[in-house]
DNA sequence: TTACTTATTTATAATTTATTTACATTCAAA
DNA sequence: TTTGAATGTAAATAAATTATAAATAAGTAA
């Protein structure tokens, strides 16, 4: 279960944050302003959400702050939608992206989904996964099923190897659609089930 | 993984860097000053960047003593915009080029890439590669295929060498393009496929 | 300059992949 | 069993990606 620490001195926002993000399945942690929210980045932290206004260390410092620390967990900064957003300022104090409030939960999801995927993805570069006699490079985009080499179209091998990251793991069509694909496209949840009815006849897994 | 080392006095400037080489995928070291970059100066180090402005050595004292070592690390500058960067002096000392600051997360990537592909190439330079019946010579530019020779252009040829120093990976034509192709320039991304498409051609890859 | 090579862009065709749809099958609860 | 929901599967369609040719631009050497 992933880690994410909302920093925000409105409790309002807090709770639409928390509501949203627990029912998503997040693990949530809160701080009510900058010195806070330094207290509470830990070592297993999956992300944070920092608002830019905050009375005492704005968000910018915060950042700013955990990045000192050598720590590199993602950050999305929160904006008020009148207000300019210095966009460079945030990318170099170490910021990943930014929300502009009010948002849409849907959207607050997507974004956050879109972050955590594109980390998975950078610290399983390069790793050998297997599983039985199936072994996937996420490098070279090969599955192998008893040295016999398989190329399967990006979905697929997308797919597979989100499953193999945690074999055994159920999920719904809702979460693989969340997890997997990219945000803003929406697709109908049965189309999961074309692809992995694809995965399984080529690994020729029958029954 | 290419080592970087960065030496600043400033604890925020360190941060930054590290962020963002890390979020590339570089492994960082940092130093405080020009006594402890000197220490951590070792044999497998690809990249030095140096802040000019440092209590103690300086940065180009620093390169310098580097130099005298025999190390030809390349070595970039910190400078800071509103200073004069003595751009002869920091050549002398054996510097190879240098970023003002403030910088861009961007063009930092793009310069250090740049200077790494070109070191790449140097180091690359005489060895022959060869991949099943196909080798090239980065040092006479010449492609063979089955002892038969190829001339390829300049890019066609630095694509294919690419692609060889790492065989059977899989690219997206925004890697390509920040990799193979010089900084600042700005180019559509399928010229990639024209090029990839020139050089099946002429190894006669079919199917 | 001109002639020539190389690099890039553009347009379009061909191919592959992703998604939807429709229907068959299975499963689980009453 | 019967019924309704969930799942499996094939086929149809849509969308995305890639291949290729041809046009233009940029670079190079005589």
């Amino acid at each position: 279960m992933k880690n994410i620490l909302i920093v925000d001195d409105e409790p309002d926002i807090r709770e639409i944050l928390r509501y949203n993000l627990e029912k998503e399945g997040f693990n949530i942690t809160e701080a009510v302003n900058g010195d806070d929210a330094l207290d509470k980045v830990s070592k297993d932290l999956d992300l944070a959400i920092l608002d830019i206004m905050m009375p005492g260390n704005d968000g910018y410092e915060v950042c700013r702050k955990i990045r000192e620390q050598g720590n590199t967990v993602p950050i999305v900064f929160l904006t008020a939608m009148d207000r300019e957003f210095d966009e460079v300022r945030g990318l170099e104090v170490g910021g990943d992206d930014y929300i502009r409030k009010p948002f849409s939960p849907r959207m607050l999801i997507a974004r956050i989904n879109a972050i955590l995927r594109r980390v998975d993805q950078i610290n399983s570069k390069g790793s050998r996964i297997t599983f039985g006699d199936l072994e996937i490079n996420t490098l070279t985009y090969i599955a192998k099923l008893d040295d016999n080499e398989l190329h399967l179209p990006r979905k697929e091998f997308e797919l597979l190897a989100f499953f193999m990251n945690q074999p055994n793991m159920i999920f719904s069509r809702e979460e693989l659609l969340s997890k997997i694909w990219e945000e803003d496209v929406f697709v109908v949840d049965r189309t999961i089930d074309v692809h992995i009815n694809r995965i399984r006849s080529k690994l020729g897994i029958y029954k």
